[in-house]
DNA sequence: GTAGGGTTAG
């Protein structure tokens, strides 16, 4: 019954559309046909990958451009996608203008189908103006779509016809402009929210966004401030804006903000999520000691039950501190709680084992993890390889590297650099270079640490030519190197007797506001006392001395003496910070 | 959304 009345309802339309059809069609029942030539039309746009060539062949006499049949067209379809392209087609072959209504529907649908840049062209017909409320339905579906300087723009057009979008609106777009890290955008929005006074009192979300803005610009006390602020309203952000501040502060090393924050949500009810604590946790073991430990083992004290991650970032900080012994314990620990150790805390734990040196053990874990159905990876590979090395292995280390490729197993730049690093501390420089060829045959993009080590072998064994060939290769390919390398090639200059050209790189390297290690200048003042270069060292003490470091004693001693027997004059300055 | 391999120098 329905779908009689529907089809009469839709046959009445077509009355008069097809006039100039049905005459060359004679005979035929009218509304028949043209339901049937919609239907057929529909099809062919549907299945049909060129149809825009067909259609116009196969209905010579068919009056595309009624604004009407469009809409049909559309309701028939139901794919805002098609009748956008259908339209797009009837514009550009057919001379057809939609009017205003086409253009609501199909805009409406698009944005309901978060297709924001085919809405977006819709935009461009000329006399298309849509609804205040469809804009806004657009905005959202813009933020959602991470076009977030767009999604502006219509905020910004709304407000010159007076058009106020709900707050919920503006926080769509201010997540969407976080996510995107455009906190620029996050401002010049809530100025806009104030402006127009939609925030009739605080909202509990936009004030969490902003929060979350500052902290984005680490500026993470402004944001601590708002929360407090908020927190005196009696409101309460989620979880997530207590997160970013809390890691805020990790970075800063701000412990005891930290722990304010912790004990404010417990105050709040808003309990601290396991990845509150896992962010707070890693942020602890970045500084190299039991900090992290200890708020771990404070966790399990208050009733907490660490998951596989925890345990996984907790081993392997203790294993980066040197706490191999606690580790091991932790990894019982874990498995006697039944959880079950993957392929991530295998290789924490073998990476441990082989820092202490162990590689009986590694090798034995190496196989229970692969027992498990663990597939062996370029990562446990490179772990093991890195171990290996680390010992001086380095022919073990090299043997894996081969049985790597053996087994199809891809190594990729971070294998290649831990064996390039292994085979430099070892002094085996050929081998190395070889590596480094091989990694660049292979296609691969070197990166500064596939560089460095070789650099700094190449200085220690008076190769300085051989280094500053690479230092090119690295300009060339835009790699940076790291401030120590030139330090490298300072003292390689120094001890190949190339005083003049070491002090020059020295002062470039303080051009470029690097700041050369100590030693650096000691090595220069030293050979530069043996060359009786009296001007030289007073340039070089100064620049040591500007850096704040201060002489040894016993470089003191010998350029007292040097210096007397000169007959010199010292300056003040040397005075100053030799008495 | 969270966890694993290389990167200074000691």
């Amino acid at each position: 019954m329905m779908t009689m009345l529907l089809r009469r309802r839709t046959t009445s339309y077509f009355r008069n559309l097809t006039t100039e059809t049905t005459t060359q069609q004679g005979g035929c029942d009218k509304d028949q046909n043209f339901t049937q030539i919609l239907n057929e039309i529909c099809t062919i746009t549907r299945t049909k990958p060129r149809w825009e060539k067909t259609l116009l062949s196969q209905y010579p006499f068919f009056n595309f451009s009624n604004p009407n049949f469009f809409l049909l067209y559309h309701n028939h379809q139901k794919n805002s996608f098609l009748s956008l392209r259908f339209l797009h087609w009837l514009t550009s072959h057919c001379g057809f203008s939609p009017d205003q209504s086409s253009c609501d529907v199909l805009f409406d649908a698009l944005v309901d189908a978060g297709a924001c840049k085919a809405a977006k062209s819709l935009l461009d017909y000329p006399h298309f103006t849509p609804k205040n409320a469809s804009l806004e339905s657009y905005i959202r579906c813009l933020s959602n779509g991470g076009m977030v300087e767009e999604a502006f723009d219509v905020f910004v057009s709304l407000k010159k016809v007076g058009f106020l979008p709900s707050v919920s609106t503006f926080n769509v777009s201010l997540l969407a402009c976080l996510k995107v890290g455009r906190t620029d955008l996050v401002w010049k929005l809530y100025e806009h929210m104030l402006e127009s006074g939609v925030l009739a009192s605080y909202d509990v979300e936009t004030v969490g966004y902003l929060i979350k803005a500052f902290c984005a610009e680490n500026e993470v006390f402004d944001g601590y401030r708002l929360l407090r602020q908020v927190l005196e309203e009696g409101l309460c952000p989620d979880n997530t804006v207590f997160n970013s501040l809390i890691t805020g502060f990790c970075k800063e090393g701000e412990y005891t903000r930290v722990s304010e924050i912790l004990h404010i949500m417990i105050s709040m009810k808003c309990n601290p999520s396991i990845y509150t604590y896992q962010e707070i946790i890693n942020g602890l073991f970045k500084r190299k000691n039991a900090e992290g430990f200890r708020v771990f083992n404070d966790l399990k004290d208050r009733g907490y039950f660490p998951d596989n991650v925890m345990y996984t970032t907790v081993i392997k900080g203790l294993c980066d501190i040197g706490l191999f012994g606690e580790a091991r314990k932790l990894w019982f620990e874990m498995i006697h709680k039944g959880l079950v150790p993957n392929e991530h805390t295998y290789n924490v734990m073998i990476y441990g084992y082989c820092k202490i040196g162990d590689f009986v053990e590694a090798r034995k874990l190496y196989e229970e993890m692969c027992g498990r159905g663990y597939a062996e990876s370029v990562v446990s590979y490179t772990t093991m390889i890195s171990g290996l090395c680390l010992h001086g292995k380095t022919d073990e280390a090299l043997s894996l590297f081969h049985e790597m490729s053996r087994k199809g197993i891809a190594r990729d730049l971070i294998s290649y650099n831990s064996l390039i690093n292994g085979l430099c501390q070892k002094g085996e420089l050929v081998k190395a270079t070889d590596l480094l060829h091989e990694l660049l045959a292979q296609g691969l993009e070197p990166s500064v640490s596939s560089f460095t080590p070789l650099i700094k072998r190449l200085c220690e064994v008076g190769d300085i030519e051989g280094a500053k060939r690479l230092l090119k290769d690295m300009h060339d390919r835009h790699l940076e190197p790291i401030a120590t390398t030139h330090d490298y090639i300072i003292i390689g200059l120094c001890k190949e007797g190339n005083l003049t050209e070491s002090m020059e790189w020295l002062l470039d390297m303080l051009s470029w506001k690097l700041k050369p290690k100590e030693q650096t200048f000691e090595h220069l003042i030293d050979s530069l006392t043996q060359e009786d270069r009296l001007d030289d060292i007073l340039i070089v003490l100064d620049l040591m001395f500007r850096e704040g470091y201060r002489l040894k004693e016993s470089i003191i001693h010998s350029l007292v003496s040097k210096l007397s027997k000169e007959n010199f004059h010292f300056p003040n300055l040397l005075l100053e910070e030799l008495v």
